[in-house]
DNA sequence: CAATTCGTGCAACTTTGTTGCGTAAACAGA
DNA sequence: TCTGTTTACGCAACAAAGTTGCACGAATTG
């Protein structure tokens, strides 16, 4: 299971940034540090067995990873965020790929180049959002 | 102004797709017609001046008109539908700018190849949904 | 004009997320 | 190990966006 190296990993990492090392905080990045797919508040909460944060904390807490650049945010259609944890390949700009049947998302490595796309007259690019939509190998 | 015009376009509109062609449906249409961008639920009952249904009948509406075809719902971080009216050139799927300074969003006309991106072995590509961040001509 | 069907309004509810504030826990320094 | 300060947590209340059920009223059909 490794859920003792992945509570060291996240408690290093937690006070690396400065911030106090919770029981809360480490159980929530030791958590998505096992994910291998983003997670949703919900998944989030109902994973943490034993221990039950407020709702409140838990937003406070996954909005703190955020900030100190461990973890990410996802946006999706279902108005629901979903997270994941920075892994290096995550680091820069990519592309996420949704499941249409079972709402799975993953990170993708790539993001396409801004040069297929010619915006109006006058207007800057500064990011892009893409989501892929289809069916994980789970579902087809 | 055309908006005469843009009330007779909306209730032929709604006929041709077997709806009854009512005040208020011929009002949100013939607005949705005349909006270059993209607009919220919000936008759309602060723009319909004396006509004030409400906030279900016009959720109603977009929904209807969506489920026919005569306008496209566009998801935003902002967890705010945004809608459109569907123009010949939007009728294929294509991507969104939205800016990040007044919040604006339009449609592009393109959508880049899925031959730039590569999925996980196992997953089956059904359709992307791209948008591009930055500022509008009239923000930059 | 009457009967039927479809659209609208109202009230209540749901989901997701935020804000303010008092209290408790973590950590640093003695 | 104790003490004081800072930071995190829990609770309650709030907010925005959207949904559901149901009764009533307005279009359309004939
Ligand atoms: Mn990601
Ligand atoms: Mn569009
Ligand atoms: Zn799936
Ligand atoms: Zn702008």
């Amino acid at each position: 299971m490794m859920l003792n190296t992945y509570r060291d990993t996240a408690e290093e990492l937690i006070r690396k940034e400065g911030g106090r090392a919770t029981g809360i905080r480490v159980r929530i990045l030791a958590l998505l540090l096992a994910q291998e797919q983003a997670v949703t508040h919900r998944e989030i909460e109902a994973r943490l067995t034993g221990l039950q944060p407020d709702r409140v904390t838990l937003y406070r807490v996954l909005q703190w990873l955020a900030d100190k650049g461990l973890i990410h945010k996802i946006t999706s259609d279902d108005r629901v965020w979903r997270f994941h944890v920075n892994h290096d390949a995550y680091m820069h700009q990519h592309a996420h790929f949704k499941c249409t049947r079972c709402a799975k998302v993953v990170c993708l490595d790539e993001l396409p180049s801004r040069r297929h796309l010619t915006l109006p007259a006058g207007y800057q690019f500064q990011s892009m959002e893409l989501t892929v939509k289809g069916l994980c190998a789970q579902c087809v």
